[in-house]
DNA sequence: CTGCAAAATAGAACCGATTCTACTTTTGAA
DNA sequence: TTCAAAAGTAGAATCGGTTCTATTTTGCAG
């Protein structure tokens, strides 16, 4: 019974909302930067192990209470790191439409398209995964985000189906997905073979419902 | 370079393999039941964090150091002891032969059973597979037997289809209970849900192909 | 300018998994 | 029976995430 049940006077420091960007707390979000970079730097380099604490405190020139301040938790920062850099995928995908004939291919081309960026970063992207698909209920914005982006692609895609089997096939999907990351992630299979499971899946689930 | 590449002198102790069971090594392998049971009874009651080394090596009345030597890991402990604790319930549903009209229902009445199971002791199941399902790549063993289990059962009721169609619709079952065993672990889904989800995907998988 | 609360800092401290050390018991062969 | 290796034991030590303390700095209202 530490302190209490909740006097904490700690209101964390503002995670996004800031005013114009110049003086007071743009110091803050430089803070931030500084700290989010130097998790990416140590994460692609040495994977998840290779993110300590204290390191990171240090490279982005932070105390380590400050650090702790920003991220509560090492998952937490790392699920923040995941938001950032999956802009920057989702962007560099953007620019480009899906392209395939079937539903099933254009699916499969944004599948492809992930995880061909997973295997340009392996180290990054499975520290990163790895903090966003086990880890501690705090950190659910970001996963829930990177989920929703493939339900949106496969929403988009399955548009004309039932809704019933469209909302099934969408999560079956999701699902499967997931449990292959985490197997990557987990050195248990090769990118290729997450590559051929989510193709059979698609398969299965698409192949006989129309085109 | 502590202990140079490989000089070690430490063969670990007999796992399953002894003779009849008396004096030598039967010692030994009444430590390993006292350090399962342990390991279980602390399990059941707080779950995973309330598994501590410590703790364990404690009540097993064993020291930190044997406690090592024969689980090099807490991940490697808890797997074995799911391997226990999964034999229990394979006897126990093995008594009764699977029910249903459909080959679908039947699967589905083995994934009943099965998510029973983990509700009857949701604290034990959840620290378990949260070590099967994320932890160290040593534990293989009983990771591969629990996700066989149900392939074996899949395998068996679609022996009637063509193996390509057969083989991936068993792994895709495989990786979707997969996923939503870990959203179940950490907490994200209740096992309604996941029981749901399974339905989603055998019918999904299954219901157009034949009965 | 003055003062105070919030935010930072340096660094110690805590916790639990894992490792290591020094020592005692067991076991099995000569 | 005797003894060296193997297996155990108690307990200290290491490691990394997380928390806590004592101080200093910063932002800003008066």
């Amino acid at each position: 019974m530490k302190a209490a049940t909740q006097p904490k006077r700690d209101p964390p420091p503002t995670p996004s909302a800031t005013a114009p960007g110049n003086s007071p707390n743009a110091r803050q979000l430089a803070r931030r930067k500084r700290i989010i970079a130097a998790a990416m730097d140590l994460a692609s380099r040495g994977g998840y192990e290779a993110v300590q604490m204290r390191d990171v405190a240090l490279r982005a020139e932070v105390a380590l209470g400050t650090l702790y301040r920003y991220y509560p938790s090492k998952d937490q920062l790392l699920a923040h790191t995941w938001a950032d850099w999956s802009h920057e995928i989702e962007a560099h995908m953007s620019r480009h439409p899906l392209s395939g004939a079937s539903r099933a291919a254009r699916i499969m081309d944004f599948i492809r398209r992930a995880t061909r960026a997973l295997e340009r970063e392996p180290k990054l992207a499975s520290a990163l995964l790895k903090s966003l698909l086990v880890s501690d209920p705090r950190a659910e914005k970001p996963r829930a985000e990177m989920i929703a982006v493939m339900a949106r692609v496969v929403d988009y895609e399955l548009r004309a189906m039932a809704p019933a089997d469209r909302v099934g096939i969408r999560d079956i999907l999701g699902q499967v997905w997931y449990a292959n990351l985490l197997l990557w992630v987990n050195d248990r299979m090769p990118t290729a073979q997450v590559y051929a499971n989510m193709t059979t899946a698609c398969r299965l689930l698409l192949a006989h419902r129309e085109a």
